[in-house]
DNA sequence: GCGAGAAGATTGACGTGTCAACTAAATGAA
DNA sequence: TTCATTTAGTTGACACGTCAATCTTCTCGC
């Protein structure tokens, strides 16, 4: 790694701003899940996912690719889901090694009462801020940037 | 909550682009951290952070303000940092209470080794992605988005 | 001074994510 | 068929963040 190029002031302010952003929007999101759903973020994004591919039970592989998330993790949130009685595993009757996740009745009651505040915080907090233009700009930075990560195998 | 205004198509393939950027971008810089410098991003933060106030100790609340951290996390995490010995904590000597944070030798020998592949990340990711008209914008969208997680006391 | 309440910080319990090691089932070449 | 390899998923150890409870020190009206 040879000398760095550094930020400049200007740059290394609007840093700043970025990462406060970027970390502060999932705990923002964290907090209105916690205190209108008794929920964290990833039960919201499982129960989203598993809801939206019924009538078909869905993989546990396919729900790891699907949010970019590491199987391991998945487990861990699926064993504790279970527990609570959100959703149930069974081995896929295709392949012994799969697992195929369902909404319990009561997965279902949580993300259908979940679902309409949830919403609304993301399309009064993105949506609504944003123009139909910036939005398409946002999308297109956000695209750019995980490029980047991406070429450098960080993501 | 009345009837909520459900996302269209787009907008909710929007948003799974976002959602997956927003969660994914930290967990990158995460790893590139722990690649690179055997180091969590929070330490990173720490680190920067003290350094940059050295040769004024900084107080263990004003690095919860700096960051917008919770009080218990920063105890929790220098804690740990001073378990590995990276930082040392004394008794503010103006208010009994508080705690001076400063950097150890071997601190600071971690965050300037550190430092040059951070902020390569940073600049090669970030600021080379984006133009300078575009760096505006960006920064000008999420003060819009926080603006409006702020107004709902979520921030 | 003094006592009530505010402010700075720590602690313990718990939910969560990562990594590495592991088990079991499917695959495929010899 | 058989056995090595790959793939799906789980597990345990550990790092981390949040919340609520706690402790100590400061502040300020009396």
């Amino acid at each position: 790694m040879s000398e760095p190029r550094w930020l400049s002031e200007e740059e290394a302010q609007r840093w700043l701003e970025i990462r406060e952003f970027l970390w502060g929007f999932p705990s923002a999101m964290d907090r209105q899940l916690a205190r209108d759903a008794e929920m964290s973020s990833g039960e919201y994004s499982v129960l989203a996912a598993v809801s939206q591919a019924a009538p078909q039970a869905l993989r546990s592989g396919d729900l790891a690719a699907q949010l970019n998330w590491e199987r391991s993790r998945v487990s861990h949130l699926l064993r504790r889901m279970e527990a609570k009685g959100l959703i149930s595993r069974c081995a896929s009757s295709c392949d012994g090694r799969g697992q195929d996740i369902t909404l319990s009745e009561a997965g279902w009651e949580t993300v259908r009462s979940a679902a309409p505040g949830h919403v609304n915080f993301v399309r009064e907090t993105v949506f609504d801020s944003l123009s139909p233009t910036e939005q398409e700009q946002f999308s297109a930075m956000l695209n750019k940037i995980r490029a980047a990560v991406v070429e450098r195998d960080l993501w």
